[in-house]
RNA sequence: GCCCUUGUAGCUCAGCGGUAGAGCACUCCCUUGGUAAGGGAGAGGUCCCGGGUUCAAGUCCCGGCGAGGGCACCA
């Protein structure tokens, strides 16, 4: 007789088993309708899994994050059916969730198109209103193997023959479709009513390119369509922010066919580089770094002995001159080495701190190119710290606060981080290894952060801990990055001299806050909607007049206000101020100043801010002075910090 | 790089075998108007590039290049 206790400690008897199901339903009916799955000492299981001992059960619903797990994967087999019904000779790979919904690849004769993702959504809704009970069938791998071997579904065929042996594998039976999975599965269509299939698209099997590629379909699904339609509002205002039609639309930056993944920076978006530029610049003088400029194209014979050739050679452009081979530079750091190597260094003078926004470029594949955020040519605000072992999480933790700072600016609040550890191609020893690991752990541990570890993610000299920030939206972006290499200043041959007059190698970190300043703009304009702080804005203001007798004066004010430093235009069209102020606060200028007859007699403008506000009339210092105010802020969300 | 989609005026798009279209933007003229679009006229295109099919090709087919969405990659 099982024993089983419930969330808020209620215990119940049955007999000598007893389902999922028929607990629910001793709790009571609308619970037993809405049941999606349990939870039995911890572990998900259908709402049929038969309890024989004592146990505690939770009830899942749609309510629980699990439930709507639960839901999409659901889902995905419920895609499997309509595709099946649809074209029978597909073969199903693996159908798992993701973020807000779920997938499926499958292997089709024909490309699937719109059309066909608009049948096969019709098909999926005639499925849903049959209300079918989906049924569960537990089998030996033998059985499973026969049963979809006879269906002739030869990945799920290959997936059984990597389950252990003597393993149950479960079978979900929907209608005449069977498709396998750990589960647990929703016991009825009818939980499953709020979904959209999104888009199809090729996907390698087993995620290696070597294989086939396969045809993925996505799906998001939700608890109801509520759900479901604040989520496609969400993906419309994500498309709203996309940073190539803002770029486009603000004048901000172009990209061309004869130079693909390179940037055309117009002067509008380079005003925006140029502040990011020379705001870091000062947080790395006022931290002790030395800026520096190293040269574009470099002999092969430095990339080869960095180890850069052997790996990435394929992803250099490369340049002939007189018989030798250069690289056009796809990273700064053998080229810092080379002016710390200028001179002989004593461990006194670590740690030697060397920045460069060196511009870089990378023959990244062309299916990756995307808009600023990932392109061939980029500039990112490098640096590289040469110190001894024991500077290490000195140097790192500092850096660490430097991220946090900078972010701070930007208004970005909430930062992930993650720690990548050895990957599988790699050089130097595992005692190296061991020893840069810990030292960014203890860093991370000294600063009382929490991180993620993603193993084997490092980079080929040294492990790294990424941090990444999150948009308004909610959209994760890696931008820091800070990396111990002990490796390079081996290869590359630099030294010091230590306390006891021996020469050593001393450790390199490479580090970076915003990564790139392309893929950082580019995640400023999503995350502002082109809305840029006054610090940062192309155009701070815009001077206007209300009929051409007050150009005069338009001009003076633009003038007297450029020659301060600030970003401001005139507007001296023929055309009326509604017009303009329309035009202008669609290009999202901060300040929009009027100048009537009124104004220009009482020596003021009218100020009125991108948001509508009207401001009243000022004369010109005390513009100057809001302007200020709003300039110093930054992105500031307070005055304070 | 791989799969699918796609490339027409500065921008957003329509046209899909039979002499190139719209809206906005642009130029000129009228208008000098007080806080999100005043009116009129005009100019503007090797329909991405190269082949092919056809009496006839933005339109159909093949190849290249670019772009979009994914996958893979990302020092």
């Amino acid at each position: 007789m099982p024993l089983i206790t419930l969330p808020d400690g209620t215990q119940k008897t049955f007999g000598d088993k007893v389902s999922i199901l028929e607990v629910a339903k001793n709790i009571g009916p609308g619970l037993a309708k809405a049941a999606l799955a349990g939870k039995v000492n911890g572990k998900l299981q259908d709402t049929c899994f038969q309890i024989k001992n004592d146990s505690e059960v939770t009830i899942i619903t749609a309510k629980d994050e699990e439930g709507l797990e639960i839901i999409r994967h659901s889902f995905a087999h419920l895609l499997g059916h309509a595709i099946k019904q649809l074209y029978p000779l597909a073969k199903m790979a693996i159908g798992p969730t993701i973020t807000n919904g779920f997938y499926y690849d499958i292997e089709l004769e024909n490309p699937l198109t719109i059309n066909d993702l608009n049948k096969i959504e019709k098909r999926i809704n005639e499925l849903i209103n049959l209300d079918y009970d989906v049924v569960v069938e537990i089998v030996s791998p033998e059985i499973a193997k026969e049963t979809f071997i006879a269906r002739n579904e030869s990945y799920k065929v290959e997936i059984i023959d990597q389950i252990p042996k003597g393993e149950i594998i479960k079978l979900y039976k929907h209608q005449e479709y069977t498709d396998m999975c750990r589960g647990p599965h929703v016991p009825n269509t009818r939980h499953l009513r709020s979904f959209r299939l999104m888009k199809v698209s090729g996907a390698y099997w087993r995620g290696d390119s070597n294989n086939k590629m396969l045809q993925r379909i996505y799906g998001t699904a939700w608890r109801n369509s509520k759900e479901l339609n604040t989520y496609l509002r969400q993906i419309d205002e994500a498309e709203k922010r996309d940073h190539r039609k803002i770029g486009r639309k603000m004048s901000l930056f172009h990209m061309q066919e004869e130079s693909p993944g390179m940037v055309f920076w117009h002067h509008k978006g380079w005003a925006i580089y140029q502040v990011l530029e020379q705001y870091i610049r000062r947080m790395l003088v006022e931290r002790g770094y030395l800026e520096i400029k190293t040269p574009q194209a470099v002999d092969r014979t430095l990339w080869e002995k960095s180890g850069h050739w052997e790996k990435f050679k394929d992803d250099m452009f490369t340049t002939t001159s007189e018989n030798r081979e250069y690289a056009i530079k796809p990273m700064n750091c053998p080229c810092h080495i080379q002016i710390f190597n200028q001179g002989l260094k004593s461990y006194r003078d670590l740690p030697i701190r060397l920045a460069e926004f060196g511009s870089c470029h990378r023959n990244e594949p062309s299916g990756s190119l995307h808009g600023l955020m990932r392109v061939r040519n980029f500039v990112q605000d490098d640096a590289h710290i040469f110190c001894t072992e024991s500077q290490i999480q000195s140097e790192v933790g500092e850096f660490i606060d430097l991220v946090f700072e900078v972010y701070k600016t930007f208004g970005f609040d909430s930062i992930l981080i993650k720690l990548s550890t050895r990957p599988e191609k790699r050089v130097g020893t595992e005692e190296i290894w061991d020893k840069s690991e810990k030292s960014l752990e203890d860093a991370l541990i000294s600063k009382g952060l929490s991180w993620e570890v993603l193993p084997g993610e490092g980079a080929f000299y040294g492990p790294k801990i990424e941090f990444s920030l999150k948009d308004c939206l909610g959209r994760v972006w890696q931008c820091g990055t800070i990396q111990v290499d002990f490796s390079m200043p081996v290869r590359l041959d630099a030294s010091y001299i230590d306390e006891e007059s021996q020469r050593r190698n001393p450790v390199m970190l490479h580090r970076a806050i915003l990564g790139s300043f392309e893929r950082f703009i580019g995640i400023l304009i999503e995350h502002y909607e082109g809305r840029f702080p006054s610090w940062l804005a192309p155009v701070q203001a815009i001077v206007m007049g209300i009929t051409d007798r007050n150009s005069v004066a338009c001009e003076r004010v633009t003038k007297r206000l450029c020659s301060r430093g600030y970003r401001v235009e005139s507007d001296l069209r023929n055309e009326k101020v509604g017009f303009k102020i329309r035009e202008h606060t669609l290009q999202r200028v901060p300040y929009l100043l009027i100048i009537g007859d009124k104004e220009e007699e009482a020596g003021e403008v009218a100020v009125r801010t991108r948001e509508g506000k009207d401001l009243g009339k000022m004369n010109i210092d005390e513009f100057i002075n809001i302007l200020d105010a709003s300039i110093e802020l930054k992105g500031r969300k307070s005055s304070k910090g």
